[in-house]
This record gives C-alpha cells, sequence and structure tokens, in this order.
DNA sequence: GACATTCTTTTACAAATGTACGATATCGGA
DNA sequence: TCCGATATCGTACATTTGTAAAAGAATGTC
C-alpha cells in the first residue's frame, strides 16, 4: 500500500469520473455529449470538473491534437469501493443488506439479477 | 404529491440523520455519543448539523427540559430513496446490477442475504 | 501569414459545507 | 434566590463546490 490518500472526490465531479470511465477516454466535449440532455451544463463547467479530477489524482490526460483526452488515473475498483462504503456508513451505518433490500423492493433490481448474483458468490470471485 | 423540493442534505448531514433515525428520537448528545469514537467532531457541531436538518425539513424537535428532543419530520423511506436514486446516478449512471455486484464480490452481502432478497422479490411487497 | 475556429488556462464568485467559539438562556439545587 | 451546570443560539469563517465567463493559444484554411 504505497498510495492512498487521494482527495474524496463531490458528487458532480463524481457525475463526469464516471463517464470518463464509461467512455475509457475522452475529451471534455465527448463528456458533455454524454451528458442526459436534462442536465444542463456548461463546457466551462464540465471542463473545471475533469481539471479537479486529474488534481486529486482521479485522472490523467494525454494530448490529442489541441484537445486533452482524459482517461482514468486512479484504481477504478479502488475508488468504487471507497466511495461505496463511505455512502453506506453515511445512510446505512455500514450496514449493506437495508440498501440491497431497498433495491429489491424497488423493483431496481430483478429475480434475474440476484440468481447470477448468487452465482457470483458461490464462485468465490474467479479472479 | 403535495410537498416536494426538500434540499438535499449534504455527507455530514446524512451521517447525522442517520443516527437521529436509529435512535427514533436523540438530543445533540445522544447523537454525539452515538458517533464511532474515531469521528472527532465537536458537541457545537452536531448542533448544527442538526439545526441545519431541521431547517431542511428533514428533523423536527420538542423540549424535554432544556434540552431539544430531534426526530424525523420527512419521510425516511423518501429520504433513503431520493438519497439512493441519486447516488446510484452518479456513481453507476444508474444501473443497480454493478452496485450489488461490488456488494457481493466484497462479502458485504451473504447468500443468506440473497435468500431472503428473492423472497421479498417473489412476494410483490404486501404493503 | 491573417482569420476564424476550437481548445485550454486563468480567474471569479456566490453558495454550501464542515467546524466550532462565545454569549445567552434555563434548570435543578443549596 | 443565586449558582453552577447544561443547552441552545447567534455568529463566524476558512474551504470546497458548482458554475462559468474571459483571455490566451494552437490549428487548419485561403
Amino acid at each position: 500500500m504505497t498510495k492512498k490518500e487521494i482527495a474524496a472526490m463531490s458528487p458532480a465531479e463524481t457525475e463526469i469520473l464516471r463517464i470518463v470511465w464509461e467512455l475509457g477516454a475522452a475529451t471534455v466535449l465527448e463528456v458533455v455529449d454524454q451528458l442526459p440532455p436534462e442536465r444542463q451544463i456548461a463546457y466551462a463547467t464540465v471542463q473545471t470538473l475533469l481539471r479537479r479530477l486529474e488534481h486529486k489524482g482521479y485522472l490523467k490526460h494525454k494530448s490529442r491534437g489541441k484537445a486533452h483526452v482524459f482517461m482514468a488515473s486512479a484504481q477504478k475498483e479502488e475508488v468504487i469501493s471507497r466511495t461505496v462504503k463511505d455512502f453506506l456508513n453515511r445512510l446505512f451505518g455500514g450496514d449493506p443488506v437495508p440498501l440491497v433490500q431497498y433495491l429489491a423492493e424497488h423493483g431496481e433490481i430483478t429475480r434475474e439479477d440476484i440468481d447470477e448474483l448468487k452465482k457470483l458468490i458461490d464462485k468465490p470471485k474467479g479472479k
């Protein structure tokens, strides 16, 4: 565990980071285009968020022509882990069951999903 | 749907709100005592957070002696729903499966939990 | 090589957040 | 009724966050 202590990301930053993850690598414009249409947010704002994410160590970038192409720098798994754990602590005191329960009750996850999960648990993570 | 538009709560506020939910009703001191020992936070700070939560409509209070006893005002279900949905959107673009998958892979939820869930889904919510 | 175009950088700024001190009010006793 | 203990209230304040305009730089095109 050499590196640690990466500054927490804000909600808006999280939203942007997710999109970069999804696209693999993306310019400011590509991120903007990926945002849902109802999400009104200026190009410059997204740019700021990307810059801040880079400062905090979540992203890095290289240049393609004059544009910057952003991509993940920190380990996604790691980041998600911290974020979920944190969320769980704040809202449910760390107990994940109520969360999953909520998802089940509100039709967010289907029976099929659950069957898949069962398999996942049975096979203890084939690396 | 008469009331809506309740201001979003901040992470620190969420942490406090959860404790009030857990205790049902609590004074500032009781909330402070409920916080994990590693969480260094002054009495006055908790007080401020409780005050803000009340302003935002999440809590109300009555007096017991000179102390204020805080308790939930907004519907917990409602609040959790909004919060989870929001979290899901930001971190996973709204798809709950990766979240649950994460929980499963990291041993956060057990096989038993999953069996319980299955029942929940099969019985479509006995109101 | 001058221009319009497209990006990045710089800079701003109000509002929200996290944190908490000091002043004030209230309650239970002596 | 005056006192100490306990609470709340008002206030403060440095940061972080969300949002973005303005200024400056690189590029392709006549």
